[in-house]
Formats: C-alpha cells, structure tokens, sequence
DNA sequence: AATATAGTGTCGTTTAGTGGGATTTAGTGT
DNA sequence: ACACTAAATCCCACTAAACGACACTATATT
C-alpha cells in the first residue's frame, strides 16, 4: 500500500520521478505498468494506479448503471481520460499535456500516496487547499459526520 | 505505553533523535520501523506511530465512508503525509522537509508521549499553546462535554 | 572523581532526483 | 508513397540530498 507524500517536479518534457522507495514495488507487483487518469471528484488532482489495481477499478465504474447522469460523467472522465504509462529505466512516467492541463500542473508538483493509488497535485494548489482544510477544522463548534465524531487516533 | 515529554533539537539535516528510554522498546516492538505523519484536526503537530500501531489507525481511517468531504481530506492528509521510517544506528529518525513545513518545526522540538503514539511540536508553538490552554481551562462555569464531566482523576 | 551514556554535530560515501542530448517513432502534408 | 517536422523514448551525466559511521560534549551515575 502506497503512502507518503513527496514534493516532485515535471521536467520540460513532462515526466515525473517516481520516488526510488516505490519504483522496485511497482516494477514487481506490474512491471511498471500504470494508469494515470483524472479525478473528477471535487478536487482537481490526477490518479495514478498499479495496472492491477486500475483493472478492478475500471470494472466498478464501468459497472455503474447507464442512465444515471453523475454516473456517465464519472465514467466519461475516468475511463476516457485513463492513459496506460510505463517507468522509464529511470522510473518516470510521462504527464501527456492534456493531464496536466486538466489538473493544472506546473513543474512544481506533489506526489500523494493514497493506499490503492497516488494523487497528483500541482504544489501550490495543494498547499492552498492544505491551508484551507486546516481553517475549516479550527471552529471550536464544528459539526462533525457522525463516523468521525468518536473516532479515536 | 508512551509517556512524557522531552525538549529535543533537530539537526541541520532534519533528524530527530528519540530519547533513549524509548529506543529499546521500539526496535524490540517494531524494529525501529516507525510511520510520521501529520495531525491535521485542529493543531499544527506531527504524530509519531510504531508501524504496528499505524496500520491499525490507517485501517479505521481507510474505511471511512468514501462519499463524505470531512473523511475524504481526514484520509488525503493522514495517509497522504505518513512517511515510513526507521531508526537509524543512533536511535534518530529524519523529519523529511515537506513534513517540517508542514507543523512548522524549527531546530528546537518538543516531543511528548500520548500512550499509542508520539506529538512533534515545535518549541514555540507548543509553549504558546500552553498558555492558551492553560487560560482556557481557568474559567470556572466553563462547559465540559459530557464525558468529561463525570471522569475521576 | 571517574565512568558511562545520552544527545548532538560532522565528515565521507552513496544514491536519488533531475537535466540534456541523440536516436527513433509517429503524425502531417505534399 | 515519400519527405518533413515534431514529439516521444532511450541513454548518459551531473548535482544535491540522504545515509551511515564516527566523534565530541555535557549530563548523569556509581
């Protein structure tokens, strides 16, 4: 399972080094085969997924029932932005221009270990949405979803 | 169980050097392999768990409904930063920057036992804290939630 | 007071991260 | 079908950061 963030930058042609403690797991568990696609869900940050595990997840989604409206656009942007990369003897992986853009890459990027996947963010975003996180959780009379309210860590 | 406090200072490199009470009970419980992260409920801090303990704590956390936005970013961040680590020969850990950055730590540190796992504070930010607390508490008719108020000390 | 040990700083080696050039492949137009 | 252009891939090289080993100092202990 995949955690850890890292701080990364794209070079000019858009590839991006996968930290050296992932590269021998993921050449192992599939031979370096991923999926980068987009995430579409509240937050504009890329996916990148073991071939494997994207497999399965392809086949929950493509499961989703057909007339549901939210299903179809999840379903378009997932499947239809999925693009199959492989490490390079250096172990990156290229950004196509259209995902970047999606996501509002710059060369500044960050890497987010997410278990099952990694998140791909562009810094400054994600450090915008850090800061924003931390000032929603400091109100003292914050309602909490009821799973969290007696979670203890 | 870890308890206490110790005032402690990061080297220019970023380590942090356990206390040495310590050192022999996690190499013999999880062989020095430790997982930092950061505490993003309310305070600026680091968390320190022995790998056994963390996985336990990501479990419950993982399986947080997927759907709600709280638990969503309580995941993105808690998963998204921890970092694997081990005790190096001189019982120290590395604090990588973007972890640093994160809880603001400085050269001086406090580092305080909380029974399952570690808080990384910074020096400053933790003796400010204290004050606030310590005004907070004061109030006589201040309002406790109810688990508290029937709890023998 | 002498010894041990915890805490911390420093040095040298290794490796991760990144950039750049050369060759190959794909796309486009004539 | 061929040529031309641009992008993708491979390969090598450089730099800076991480790692491991050692050394020093101050505090605590016998």
């Amino acid at each position: 399972m995949f955690r850890g963030a890292s701080s990364l930058n794209l070079d000019v042609k858009g590839r991006l080094g996968m930290p050296s403690r992932f590269r021998d797991v993921l050449l192992e568990r599939c031979g370096g085969r991923l999926v980068l696609t987009v995430n579409n869900t509240r937050e504009r940050c890329l996916w990148l997924y073991p071939l494997d595990e994207w497999e399965t997840v392809e086949r929950k989604v493509a499961e989703l029932p057909s007339f549901d409206p939210t299903a179809q656009e999840l379903k378009r942007f997932l499947i239809g932005y999925a693009t199959d990369c492989e490490l390079d003897s250096a172990g990156r992986v290229r950004v196509s221009p259209l995902l970047r853009e999606f996501a509002g890459l710059g060369k500044r990027v960050v890497l987010i270990g997410q278990r099952n996947k990694f998140e791909i963010w562009d810094e400054l975003l994600w450090n915008k949405r850090c800061e924003e996180w931390l000032q929603q959780m400091a109100p003292e009379g914050r309602q909490l979803p009821i799973e969290l309210e007696s979670i203890s860590l």
